[in-house]
DNA sequence: GAGTGGTCTAGACCACGAG
DNA sequence: TCGTGGTCTAGACCACTCG
């Protein structure tokens, strides 16, 4: 059974993205919405908070609760978070992966204290070329703890590890720490991102979380320069 | 008065920076914590709900709530939301700004759209040299409807735009999108952020809103490559 | 089955904004 | 002053996990 306050939320954003409450105009008050949804008002307050983190409204106490302006460019906006890598950026069947390395080692100090390793746990470490209609998009270099994931083979590296583990190892995702930065072009970079000798490289580092709070993988991205790579991110207040 | 709820945040929050509860450990359930804090379990659902957000704890419906195993990581982490620009991320002393253009125009169609722009509503452009230290920190060129800041002079362009419109002019902060690039060197950096003739530069472009959703800033930043610059986000899910 | 969190109710009081 | 949203209560029922 869905939960009330999610039929509530959904009826609303629907209203909104039909215009039937336009940019900038004011909701019903809390108790009418109660009503009309034969429910309470805490119900109904939690429905429009959710929104209200979605960026489609705001309120005021005081005042009501109103449209945000720009309401609209929010219903297909991705959400900050974007885990599952490029699969659910782009559709599945544009996404290759090749793979250039795949290897159990013992980890650098480096990504030891990225993953909160402890003595010497050895680490997966992949290195993939991944191909976006067929034109290099980013050469990843990632590492995981062995521990969560035993059974990794190299027939995944095809396809996508996110995947994977979340649907065969049922591994939560909590979040991730990013880093992105321009960086100068390297060996690999010429070889295999097809980048000329001075192009800037787009860098994303990143660690990503399990809902617990342990890392599960620490990976480096590598952009070539084409003029169409960028990271984007909408962020929102609260 | 400050709301209950957030007593009950604050209490918990400290109590797990003071490993009174230590990260992976289980905190007492809600009804406990709703009768050592003299309330209901609503009250403690909605205290434990935003810790959540904040990335100290999770629930796990009949299993319990537990502090993240990176519980501690969070305190001193910058929220993803990082407005108030350069003087939030360093000490007021250390930041300087140095204006190479103040204008007022008509915006460039590019301008005109990010801004939502009606007609020729003119803009402020603005150009400004930031140093940390006294080492170029970025380039920044930024845009902003008159309508908004109607009083805005050149003297305020040494000190931080961002604290005279939200403390003198009171406008809220909604959101931001940011773009983030790595891009070439041109004639401007050579000029004035020091670098060299190939080094990558790190390009962040953001359209600020307001709470109700209008835009208020188009703005462009260039970073200079040092091997220091980059961009960090800690993003959660949900 | 016992214990957990998720949701919901039908009220209540308060803080704030606008006329 | 009145209408708004923000918070809070003291219960209730349900869904889920685990021993």
């Amino acid at each position: 059974m869905e939960p009330k306050y999610k039929h509530i939320l959904e009826t609303i954003k629907t209203q909104i993205i039909e215009e039937k409450y336009p940019a900038g105009s004011m909701l019903p008050d809390q108790n009418t919405l109660a009503k009309e949804f034969k429910t309470s008002r805490m119900t109904v307050k939690k429905a429009l908070d959710m929104l209200a983190i979605e960026g489609f409204i705001y309120s005021r106490r005081g005042s009501g609760t109103f449209v945000k302006k720009n309401a609209l460019a929010q219903q297909d906006a991705l959400p900050v978070n974007d885990y599952g890598g490029l699969s659910r950026r782009f559709s599945k069947s544009r996404v290759k992966s090749k793979p250039i390395v795949f290897d159990v080692t013992f980890p650098t100090p480096e990504v030891k204290e990225r993953l909160e390793l402890k003595q010497n746990e050895p680490v997966y470490e992949i290195l993939r070329l991944r191909l976006v209609d067929n034109t290099p998009y980013a050469l990843e270099h990632t590492f995981m703890p062995i521990s969560l994931a035993p059974n990794l083979s190299k027939e995944i590296l095809f396809d996508s590890i996110y995947a994977y583990l979340t649907k065969e190892v049922k591994l939560e995702i909590g979040g991730a720490f990013r880093k992105i930065s321009a960086e100068k072009t390297e060996a690999n970079d010429l070889k295999y991102l097809e980048s000329e000798a001075n192009d800037p490289i787009l860098q994303v580092e990143q660690v990503v979380y399990l809902q617990d709070g342990r890392p599960f993988e620490y990976s480096i991205s590598r952009h070539p320069y084409n003029g169409k790579h960028a990271y984007t991110i909408f962020d929102r207040k609260k």
